[in-house]
DNA sequence: TCAAAAGTGTTCAAAATACACCCATGT
DNA sequence: ACATGGGTGTATTTTGAACACTTTTGA
């Protein structure tokens, strides 16, 4: 275990996606500061300044483990903030000198988004984290910092990335149906679409084969099952 | 003139882009460090420290101004850079130890970009820029720091950019021919389209409008001269 | 037998692609 | 008169959009 040194003006930020019952959910930490009682309500995006001798991306993946224990997760960099007021709300500054060396110190943050399915992870909050729960976008409270507008950004940068590949089979399970696939692509763009020609639209691109099995225990007729074929789509 | 606080850590670097005679083309400066006589080669992209109390767009259109004399451009951030061996030739350490209060400080870059009709612009470097001039993007050097991976970037950036807005009328005289918008996207996209398919599907936007001019003076039939027409654009 | 979601085809309009010749000008 | 780039139309294929009924299952 190497001493890091802390860069006490960058710091990284996580906006973690995943996908359950038909809605987009964003994972979030609820704060504390160690031994103070301060008391925070505010829920925050995963983040903390980066150490001196580590790279952005390798700096978002080990916050991201720290804090909400989430670990070789493929982390991309959305957008970067730098206002210099985005810490002015008295709680946050209030966190901040209970939990930082240089408290005072102006901060930018570069925000980082993934996709995950759920259920492959295990969440284990620690460090500063006392929770990490998965909160669903539309439910998403006021956050710290300037954590709402990171979230925006990162949201509006999925369904930009939606256009150019197939995301979604990082948010399904590996056995999904179509009409879950739908509902992904319906709740990241914000839109509905026809069922058929969504189907066909899908079907087209041959990356997405049919299984030989059905849902089971459904009170209405099985579907079918699908899955990512990840070989036939790297040939494009 | 109020005093500005620089933070050690955190830069900008501004990608400027103009066309001329069917050629991307990129702003460059020369470095020079004031006093010293060490030898300085590498060309660089405009880009410097930020003050405290600025945000990062303010920075980025401050700084190159600073160098360069281009105000008032309409810079977009595009992505940050922040491998903590980003600075390691010989020659960057050198010029830094000549004009930086902390030459060994790790600084993380804000990469922006613009597009820019350059006619319409007068370069003045200043500060530690030598020189500042137009370089064709296909003729562009090794470059100080990472800012070859950064002008890639941004040139990335465009690239995309360009399939969701009607860039090219930054980049052209106000009125311009058909053929010189095409070559643009020939060179924006680096490939090359079929010319009656291009003008269709150019005036089928329709804020492209034909004006009642020609071309003059050329060995061969002349051009109809064509507008952006802004108003139009911004309905949609 | 009913409720609930799965699954399936056709038609029309718009957009993408491929392709070759005549025109206006300056030299 | 000739060299140079400007300007134009059609046919074919591909893609996107709209739209309604039958099927299978568990309760």
């Amino acid at each position: 275990m190497t001493l890091h040194q802390i860069n006490p003006n960058v710091s990284v930020d996580c906006a973690i996606f995943s996908f359950d019952q038909g809605a987009l959910e964003v994972l979030l930490i609820e704060r504390h500061a160690g031994n103070s009682e301060i008391k925070d309500d505010l829920m925050a995006l995963p983040g903390n300044l980066i150490y001196e001798d580590e790279t952005l991306d390798e700096a978002a993946n080990r916050v991201l483990s720290e804090l909400t224990g989430l670990t070789n997760i493929f982390l991309e960099q959305v957008y970067t903030f730098g206002n210099p007021n985005r810490i002015s709300k008295q709680k946050d500054l209030d966190w901040l000198r209970a939990i930082r060396a240089s408290p005072e110190a102006r901060v930018i943050t570069v925000a980082y988004t993934s996709l995950v399915k759920k259920e492959n992870f295990k969440i284990q909050p620690s460090s500063f984290a006392k929770k990490a729960v998965w909160v669903k976008v539309k439910d998403v409270p006021h956050l710290a910092f300037d954590h709402n507008e990171i979230l925006d950004k990162a949201l509006d940068y999925l369904k930009h990335k939606i256009y150019l590949e197939p995301l979604g089979y990082e948010l399904l399970p590996d056995k999904f149906t179509l009409a879950q696939l739908q509902k992904l692509y319906e709740a990241i763009l914000e839109d509905s679409f026809d069922k058929r020609n969504f189907r066909r639209k899908i079907l087209r691109t041959e990356f997405i084969v049919k299984l030989d099995e059905k849902q089971q225990g459904v009170a209405h007729k099985p579907a079918g099952l699908y899955r990512f074929d990840k070989s036939r789509f790297h040939k494009i």
